[in-house]
DNA sequence: CGAAGTTTTGATCAAATTCAAGAGTAGTGG
DNA sequence: CCACTACTCTTGAATTTGATCAAAACTTCG
């Protein structure tokens, strides 16, 4: 189910603020690029599509293009001695191919069916030139992607199985949420491998987090794909569980 | 030892390119600002100056101001479930109190005694809006971050205690080296426990990964702040060491 | 319906956590 | 300058957790 937030006029941008100031509950997030801004972009770029699975960009491959996703799921991984590690799971309104060093430093492959705006780097670069006001919004985005690498970091440095998955869970209900998408349940476009490359376990382990979090009554799954959480502090209870486990369970109904 | 980039004259940022094409075989670093530009931020820039421990800035405090390093180290770290944990180190040429979102989202701490500039955030955006060339350098500083948290995110995905101190290790040296730093030895200002809470460890796993190393003869020390890397190729080594050890060592000189 | 791929589950083993005690380093003041 | 204290760091022994290897259940898809 791609989200169809754009109506296919052109490259967009989705991203939080900041700098936005106040309390709020959520933080609100919106389309960066001005018409005249994907007015531009638009021309320079062509549409690509991707089957499930498929490799889009090579790791250390000369990096020539920017992507923008219209809809599908693409993951980001590195391969290190054989082992690939996923570095984040990119949605409608991201981009990717960014943050090179004149080479992609990640592979990038379609976790769904993917849609996305392929833009020439030196293009883009012109634009950026040119001064439009775009370079704030990159800005905007970078931060953001920022942000979400450092919680991914925080996420690895879980020691427990349990607790980084329901971080991981926690983290995918946020940004389903900031996407304006509805939430009662979480979905997880990608497989399990995929988690467990993100999250820095096993595929055994993954499993293993799953059914912990199951038996507690802590979430539910409809299908590999659809989790909904049923406590809504776990959490924070999983954070300082090797507190809860040594004293008194706080909250959890076992 | 404070290393004396910056003739004091204003704020400096650092970083490299991240476009910059060519194969490098080390990638340049540069004072990104412009003599202009660093003109105008001296002029919204105060100096302040913190003793080692010091508290910088409060995680979720009301994020005013923007620092830029000139002498000494910041550590930058989250709280949670009391437990510390380290998100990035932070050098001369850097900036930190970026990349909120109203509130800090890292609380800051010198790990050195510590000069930086301080730029109160109203300020800064205003320049930023004025449109200098500034946000390019602003974007180039947040691909270099962006790229070192997913690094860090990539160092804690590795199971191995030894393996994530020897990628912390080489990552450091790199670092040094960019700065422009004599690199015969890796000079480590932070403390163990930092190191702990930067490698998702305990304090104990630092300690014995610190022996493993030492005992193969992989790394010496001189004091605690001081290690040097004996075998270069014992990352790559440590990378695929679940292979290494099953079959034959590579080159391990054991 | 069967076959390939993916995911769960099980048993064993290795490694990190935990808790606790013992070295080593500062840092302070006599 | 040395001794004393406070602190950080290392080391040790028992426990827990995840990795590993392998087999069984489940999906998916032709």
């Amino acid at each position: 189910m791609p989200t169809d937030t754009t109506r296919m006029n052109g490259p967009a941008i989705h991203a939080v603020d900041p700098w936005a100031r106040g309390n709020d509950p959520l933080p609100a997030r919106h389309q960066l690029l001005s018409d005249d801004e994907r007015a531009q972009l638009a021309k320079i770029a062509s549409v690509v599509r991707f089957r499930k699975g498929e490799q889009i960009c090579h790791e250390g491959g000369a990096a020539d293009a920017v992507f923008n996703i219209t809809s599908g799921v693409v993951i980001a991984y590195r391969t290190l001695a054989k082992t690939e590690h996923v570095v984040s799971f990119l949605y409608p309104g991201d981009l990717f191919g960014l943050s090179e060093e004149g080479r992609y430093t990640n592979a990038t492959r379609a976790a769904t069916p993917v849609v996305a705006y392929k833009m020439p780097l030196a293009a883009v670069r012109h634009i950026l030139d040119r001064n439009t006001s775009l370079d704030v919004d990159v800005i905007i985005k970078l931060c953001g992607e920022l942000r979400e690498a450092q919680r991914h970091a925080l996420l690895l440095a879980q020691k427990r199985a349990a607790t980084r998955l329901a971080m991981f869970l926690d983290l995918q209900e946020r940004l389903q949420i900031v996407r304006g998408e509805p939430a009662v349940e979480i979905y997880l476009p990608m497989d399990r491998s995929s988690i467990a490359a993100y999250l820095g376990l096993t595929l055994a382990a993954v499993g293993r987090a799953f059914r912990t979090l199951l038996s507690r009554n802590i979430i539910s799954t409809r299908d590999r794909h659809h989790v909904k959480i049923l406590d809504r502090d776990i959490f924070s209870g999983l954070a300082d569980m090797h507190l809860v486990q040594n004293t008194k369970k706080t909250h959890g109904r076992l």
